[in-house]
DNA sequence: TATAGTTATCTAGATTAATAGACATTAAGG
DNA sequence: CCTTAATGTCTATTAATCTAGATAACTATA
């Protein structure tokens, strides 16, 4: 509930209170706002309180309130995820969401496509690994990625991360103690199909995707994978090369 | 200066602010806020509204308004200052303050003190390295340490903890990567003499004692210290046994 | 088309926050 | 003892915030 006399107008405290609610995805289903009146109810106020907090959100472009329909969601604030020479996923979003969830949606074995034995440096019709996976921050799913993964050496990738849920986990089982970043190329799409469907996406909505070169400390290419946001989940953000965290005990 | 028409009262942001300044040390010379009239000036608002911000002040406890004199600053909050198995002491203080600073009084070598030499299992009589520190946050002095280290192992720890201001830092320069607390002993005491001058307290502040022996990994003992925390200014807390917290904080 | 559910707008009043000014009270110092 | 410089208290006024209720306008749907 709302505390009074703190200093803080209501209409504030309500309005950070649910552009928080709508960060977290609260309201994903819908895509709407709760209704004015059960807003009021909810927080024991009064209607017009209300309005004033959603027209702070309007006015920010979080939500957009439509005379006979209702208040719907326009946009969240974005995740920052760094791209530097040591990328992470839920490393990288560090504290910006309490829970950071991976999952397989599926993973089998067959040759790489040409572009991706060209960029892990295989022989055309070598056999890799492919995991299809999905990354969620705080229940609200952020990416979809595409990894590629040789067989030869990383035969047991998909089970690894079946078990780990993370793929810095699951390369460390594999006897990959450490691996850098080597390529990342980031452009933008729209969205379809598979996609759309997982990202929870609509029609038209945009994608970024970046897709990334992986090797392990010898230079030797571990790991080929295309990533794809959910623009308006996330920004990326380049980071200068930074060599000197590698003296830091890896968390999991 | 202030915002209006944000949703936060006025005296609410002045409040807040004054707070702040209050445990930065900015009105450390004096122990007096500054009057009324000058505050309202200086935030362009009606003295009134200074005097509601001084009255949640005052409330809390952390000023006393004397009338015919002035508003006296009481108490600070205290920084909360935690005692584990890895205790350091600037990552410790955390994200509680902006600066935290270390700076060495002096340092000698000599034998060591007998209570000394049996806490690190030393011969009576074995030279030591004494040096003794001062640590500050956000300029104001929070403690004054007195540490011993074998001279036989840590001759140069002077000068490493002179160039790089942490004890931390000077031992991985002299080849102790980590470290732990094998014991703390806390005690307090009235402040005197040296500690009342550098920790800036008055005749009959309280000083809390804590004694500490630190090993290497291999359990010998390499740091006998004495460190007297200005009692106004920090809570020690200590924590349960956690040895996977690690060096994930990557303050500097 | 009628109805239900929703946001938009208006008026009125109560409460809180902020400004303005006058004067009382207290403590320290010349 | 008087002056000065502070805080304490009071009244009055204006602006911002919140409540209350009524009604209009709009959309989707049966």
């Amino acid at each position: 509930m709302v505390e009074r006399q703190t200093g803080v107008a209501l209409w504030r405290q309500i309005a950070d209170r649910m552009r928080l609610a709508i960060n977290n995805g609260d309201f994903d289903e819908t895509g709407m706002m709760p209704p004015e009146t059960v807003l009021a109810a909810r927080f024991g106020v009064n209607r017009h309180t209300v309005r004033s907090a959603m027209a702070t959100l309007a006015d920010e472009g979080i939500v957009r309130a439509i005379q006979g329909v209702g208040t719907r969601i326009e946009r969240r604030d974005r995740l920052r995820f760094p791209i530097s020479r040591r990328t992470r996923f839920s490393q990288g979003l560090g504290n910006q969401a309490r829970e950071i969830e991976g999952r397989m949606l599926e993973a089998d074995t067959d040759v790489a496509p040409a572009l991706v034995a060209q960029a892990l440096g295989l022989a055309a019709g070598t056999p890799c690994v492919r995991m299809e996976t999905v990354n969620s921050a705080d229940k609200r799913p952020i990416s979809r990625a595409t990894h590629y993964f040789p067989s030869e050496r990383f035969a047991g990738i998909a089970e690894a991360y079946e078990k780990t849920r993370s793929i810095t986990a699951a390369l460390r089982e594999l006897g990959v103690s450490d691996y850098v970043r080597r390529s990342t190329e980031i452009s933008a799409i729209h969205a379809e199909g598979d996609d759309m469907r997982h990202l929870k996406l609509s029609p038209g909505a945009i994608i970024l995707v970046a897709t990334a070169i992986n090797t392990d400390l010898a230079g030797m290419p571990i790991q080929y994978s295309r990533t794809r946001f959910a623009a308006d989940r996330v920004k990326l953000t380049v980071e200068p090369e930074n060599d000197d965290i590698g003296d830091l005990g890896q968390s999991a």
